[in-house]
DNA sequence: CTCCTTTAATGGTCCGACCATTATAATATT
DNA sequence: AATATTATAATGGTCGGACCATTAAAGGAG
């Protein structure tokens, strides 16, 4: 055996890539103010030369900042690379990303969305807005008209983004959203018809509880809406067995 | 005026990019199980022939794959492109990220933090085996011995992370790391240290209630750690004004 | 003044080359 | 024979130049 190294604790060695250094550049700029949401990057080939890399290293860098949702590409005249405003679908993609190659069992995704959704129907409760309100029940009463699948679920997404939005705290957006979006690749099967109704018609109950203000009777309705949610992915999941689609999330 | 278009409802055109496709394929086939954690794709010059697009375009795709957590990219040979196991790096950074561009106030950091905090204490509160109390304990003990602010922080995340393990479910620990995350910008200010002291105490506590299973008692306990920081966090803020660095929140 | 054409800037893609790193095979050394 | 050294080849990282598709603005025709 070797003797052991004496001092184990060295500095980690990393070999800092081109595009790597240019990305944590601009992120730099880009915390301190620097750069800010609508500004314009300079041409590639300007900013390969003032960076004195190639197009090549520098188009990664900023490939890797547009699917980091923080510039946008425009072709074109006049295009370029602009810092984009926030938007939290890279959040989603990146949760979604994480669930498909990870270890998250359907039973964790429930409890966190059961915690989280009790948060919000609460907050919900205390600053919904009249406003809020009706445009809930618009929704719902939209969802009754629609018919396809796909579209019924574009209905529920909204009706519980628009809940979220009701907290007046754009995190929980960004959690329910993230967490809605994983479980709708489970929400399919052959009894996702009758469900819906069920599902159209607590959707009708949350909002009267929460116009009466009752915080408890809305996170208990809310509550029995996920569970029952819960158990119909649960029970296909069982159903379809071994499917390699559903394989994907161990029960 | 034209007349209006008589079908608005037009599928909207979207100009594909090779790099987008190539991420599909590969995202798909991660979703489906065909690929999974471990498994080594074709080299570069191989996997672009395969999709017959040039080395740049396949390279950009395998960038952003990596820049998602999905790929890690090795040197020399026997290298290649891996894939990853889920790591929630992406998700921290993809939050700060949206923080950075966006508009997530201090006080919506905090009440988002609050929430899931108190759902973190009671699970833990069910949950912790006395293997974790004594982790918690001993990483305490440490933030004692350690001297300087990093090494400090460094231990009150090992303890958030202990704690949030302890729910036995990994998505608290995703928004854990997330939220202290965003937040560590701005924990330092000129009292930060006489703050340890206190804060180091709370979390001696904390362990007492937890280990008496107290979920009441250490849920309290956490909600007056967590508004101490939030206070301090925003003295800082409108003391330090208008720097640069603290702008970026708005309180 | 309006409409059409031309033009130039820009991102997207392709090609071919070379460099740096790395595991393996071949060779030299003891 | 065992070990150390060196050569080799595969692979990702980078480079430079070229061409295409798109787009906004300038220029020209009516």
């Amino acid at each position: 055996m070797k003797s052991p190294s004496p001092t184990p604790n060295f500095a980690p060695i990393k070999t800092q890539r081109a595009f790597e250094v240019i990305c944590e550049q601009i992120r730099a700029q880009l915390a301190s103010g620097t750069l800010k949401t609508g500004d314009k990057l300079p041409a590639e080939r300007e900013l390969a030369a003032e960076f004195q890399v190639s197009r090549s290293a520098l188009r990664e860098a900023l490939r890797s900042l547009e699917v980091a949702g923080i510039i946008r590409n425009v072709k074109g005249v006049k295009g370029g690379a602009f810092i984009q405003s926030a938007e939290p679908d890279r959040i989603v993609q990146a949760m979604q990303d994480y669930v498909h190659l990870g270890n998250i069992s359907l039973d964790e995704l429930t409890e966190a969305r059961l915690a989280t959704q009790d948060i919000i129907v609460r907050l919900a409760c205390a600053r919904a807005s009249e406003a809020d309100l009706a445009e809930l029940e618009a929704i719902a009463e939209r969802t009754r008209q629609e018919t396809s699948v796909e579209a019924r679920y574009e209905c529920a997404a909204a009706y519980y983004r628009v809940l979220a939005r009701a907290t007046r705290n754009r995190m929980f957006g960004i959690f329910v959203d993230s967490l809605s979006a994983i479980l709708h690749e489970f929400v399919q099967g052959p009894d996702y018809e009758t469900l819906q109704e069920t599902l159209i018609d607590s959707r009708f109950k949350l909002v009267r509880h929460l116009r009466a203000r009752d915080a408890d009777a809305a996170a208990a309705e809310m509550r029995k809406h996920l569970e029952r949610v819960h158990r119909h992915v649960r029970k296909n999941l069982k159903a379809q067995g071994a499917s390699t689609k559903t394989r994907k999330i161990p029960t």
